[in-house]
DNA sequence: TTGCAATTAGAATATTTGTTCTAGTATAAA
DNA sequence: TTTATACTAGAACAAATATTCTAATTGCAA
């Protein structure tokens, strides 16, 4: 994660891992049938760590949620990095790998529910509209007001939570 | 273009590209000294079309700048994928060609200074925290409303329009 | 101690892909 | 017609890099 987050994906080769490592190749391929896998299992990691906090404030309160992601990204900068800055595929090039297709296929569900829960509760319908207008705010605004700085390498700075407020508040209150 | 957005740059190879132009090898490197530079070109010229235009409206009016975001991605679905789902990186890999240098600096210099004076104009001043703001409203939030469809391949519904509108009113209108 | 499994080591292999090279062919101006 | 330039062709080359393989070595349980 560190060679990744410093030098990008395309420089974690599995020789350099190792040499980073101290370690030999064989050792790498010991552990993990192939980068890919190696590369998937962290990522995937990452994004359950992430999403179950976001799942749980999500539960009792929408703004908390879309302001837990800018204090997430504040406490976790490298993972943030790899979950915001590269594209997936950027580090897993293949198809998933089997054993994750579930944990992946959950992770999805999971997000879903989570939102759809959100607007049944606050608005007592889940209209296309409305989960897109909820998506927006909770997760799309969020993600966007951080990641100019995680490209950066810098914190987010505070007035982002003002921002993402302001935005929270005028995007769910204009939803009937 | 076609390529990178149907299968990703990862699979416009020199190769794959010369067979899909029914051209030898030899004629794209007869044309571009490296796929590098190709791919460079071919970027900068959608950044610069793009950028001229918001620039140019952002002169006039910001929310129109941040809607007709919007309105240039319905309209260029191709060159607007190739901008904002894959990273620069991925397309350019190496160093920046020399001959093009001048030019991407230009295109930032611009982005810049057409904040900095729609700021300056509508609020008399252009502190760090103000142009934050403006960059969100202006920049970050339109990007990140149309991305996830292009991802998806689909045209940005006629919601985020109205959402990016609330957006920028929120946020604009906490500038003192 | 003995024996088995886990691990180390890294050289060798295979593959993919950008780039070069050389020889030939078309085109258009003089 | 001549000639020079632009272009076609694609085989050959080189570099990068994931993966495999085989032989040693270590650690641990019986």
């Amino acid at each position: 994660m560190k060679m990744v987050v410093e030098k990008g994906p395309g420089a974690l080769t599995v020789a350099a891992l190792a040499k980073g490592m101290k370690a030999p190749i064989g050792s790498v391929y010991h552990r993990f049938p192939s980068r890919d896998v190696l590369l998937a299992e962290a990522w995937i990691r990452i994004v359950e760590s992430f999403q179950k906090e976001f799942i749980e404030t999500l539960a009792k309160d929408g703004l908390q949620a879309a302001l837990n992601t800018i204090r997430w990204v504040r406490e976790h900068p490298r993972e943030a990095r790899i979950l915001l800055v590269y594209r997936r595929e950027e580090l897993v090039s293949g198809p998933w790998p089997e054993h994750l297709k579930g944990r992946i296929a959950c992770l999805s569900r999971e997000l879903d529910s989570g939102i759809r829960s959100f607007a049944k509760k606050q608005f007592g319908h889940a209209g296309k509209e409305t989960l897109r207008r909820a998506t927006f705010a909770l997760v799309d605004v969020p993600l966007a007001a951080v990641r100019r700085h995680l490209q950066d390498g810098e914190s987010p700075p505070a007035v982002i939570d003002e921002m993402v407020r302001e935005t929270y508040l005028a995007t769910i209150g204009s939803i009937k």
